[in-house]
RNA sequence: GUGCCUGUAGCUCAAUGGCAGAGCGCUGGACUGUGGAUCCAGUUGUUGUGGGUUCGAGACCCAUCAGGCACCCCA
């Protein structure tokens, strides 16, 4: 055997069979997006670095993304997120788009991390935001397209759900406890909470970020509170609406979400599946000064972002995953002897002609093997052309499905195909 | 970037330091113009790669590559 090239650490192969799954998947975020009036949009997969510098979480650009010097010497990113390309975008026409923006985008990120399940260095992730309202209105919107999203790949409630909080309710509560200038290391605190034992968690809490024994007793109340929300005007409203917007089984309030990104400055959320097996399957939130941070004028905004790589192994885990016809092909022409072979090519073209994706046997062979073919690729139209039909003026229609076959004339073959095809759909 | 586990046929996996195997798949036939089932036959290897120990290594040791798990971070 010769010695194969291997593909990049940490990428996938889309053989026919994924790229099915793929397009199926961009297929129901596109359905969704456009449900809610969103336009998709797309930004360059390479930015420059300095985009991120000051933006992303610092850890996110200095240590997980891919930087290499063009051959002038600029430092170049593969974009490990949309977000930073967004604001970037938005302010660089601000004064002519129209408020509020709705887009949506479905495209490759690439971080440089090591992989592990749901997790790759080069990933599709479906990014979804709204710009311009400040208001839990449009929290609420973006939380319900998550939830209507879920509900369109056949995921229901008992099965994912969508746990929301907000970081200037969180903040507040932080500060009333004593701890000032520290809040950062607080929510980053938080964020560690179900990564540790207790105990060395309360170690932590104590010696690295130096809170006292009230203060943590404090933390544990704020965190234990499933009430707080009520706290939060803003997030009172948010679950109005989120009723309101018919999704509220999806959606829950958890004190302990504070996402990891630094822009975010308002209410975030993230999706899990509800044993809590995969990392998160969505992340988002509210993020109101990214936009005047890259240079335009101060515009609120809110979004998240799916990667395809948990939300396909949580369709798979609840039986989700859609059977999806790989071949393209509705009719297979079949192919008997060299002396049939222009009658063959031309039925072939008379069908493509009357917009029916169809296929020619490449060589002679038995039937069975042609019809083998056919079945194993998922074919389930056959017109066979043999000399008997031939001499006939007729093509014989099999349909594998059906396990049936009739003799049409050869005028009417490809009517007769369109409607086997509809008659099939529904079974 | 850190720690741990794994790597054998296309796939799933066996093989006490002693002849590299099974099931599935694939190919052909039973069936010269009729598919999924069944039966029969056949096919599949530099044991991830490179070194080392040993009379002898798929197994033990080192390195390396890839995958998985936990950190880190996050979709």
């Amino acid at each position: 055997m010769k010695s194969k090239i291997q593909s990049v650490k940490g990428t996938r192969d889309f053989y026919p069979e994924q790229m099915a799954f793929r397009t199926w998947l961009y297929g129901k975020v596109r359905e969704v997006s456009e449900r809610f009036g969103y336009q998709e949009w797309e930004a360059p997969f390479l930015e420059t670095l300095d985009l991120y510098a000051a933006k992303s979480g610092e850890e996110l650009v200095k240590q997980q993304a891919f930087v290499f010097q063009d051959r002038g010497g600029d430092e170049i990113t593969l974009r490990p997120e949309l977000t930073p390309s967004l604001a970037r975008l938005v302010a660089a026409r601000q004064a002519q788009l129209g408020k509020p923006i709705r887009w949506w985008s479905f495209g490759p990120f690439w971080r440089y991390e090591r992989p592990q399940k749901g997790r790759s260095r080069e990933f599709f992730q479906w990014n979804i935001d709204l710009l311009g309202p400040d208001n839990p209105e449009a929290d609420a919107e973006m939380a319900a397209i998550g939830a209507t999203f879920f509900r369109a790949v056949g995921l229901e409630a008992g099965e994912v759900k969508i746990q929301v909080n907000n970081r200037k309710l969180l903040e507040r509560k932080v500060e009333e406890l004593g701890v000032r200038g520290e809040v950062a290391a607080v929510f980053k605190l938080i964020d560690k909470r179900d990564k540790m034992s207790a105990e060395a968690w309360e170690g932590y809490a104590t010696e690295t970020v130096g809170l006292s024994a009230e203060q943590l007793s404090g933390l544990k109340d704020i965190l234990s509170n499933r009430e707080l929300w009520r706290e939060s005007e803003s997030l009172v409203r948010f679950f109005e609406n989120v009723k309101a917007l018919g999704v509220a089984e999806y959606i829950e309030y958890e004190p302990t979400i504070v996402r990891g990104l630094d822009y975010y400055t308002g209410t975030v959320f993230e999706a899990r599946d509800r044993d809590g097996e995969f990392r998160a399957i969505l992340g988002g939130g509210r993020y109101d000064n990214l936009v005047d941070a890259v240079g335009g004028d101060p515009l609120p905004a809110t979004g998240f972002a799916m990667g395809d790589m948990v939300i396909s192994l949580v369709i798979e885990k609840y039986g989700k995953k859609p059977a999806l016809a790989v071949s393209p092909t509705q009719v297979l022409v079949t192919l008997f002897d060299e002396k049939g072979a222009a009658d063959a090519l031309g039925l072939a073209r008379d069908l493509r002609a009357a917009g029916l994706n169809t296929e020619i046997y490449p060589q002679a062979a038995k039937l069975d093997r042609q019809l083998k073919y056919a079945d194993g690729k998922g074919i389930r139209l056959v017109a066979i052309l043999g000399p008997e039909e031939a001499a006939a003026g007729a093509v014989s229609l099999k349909d594998l499905a059906a396990r049936s076959q009739r003799r049409v004339p050869r005028a009417e073959i490809a009517e007769e195909i369109r409607r086997s095809l509809d008659s099939g759909r529904g079974s």
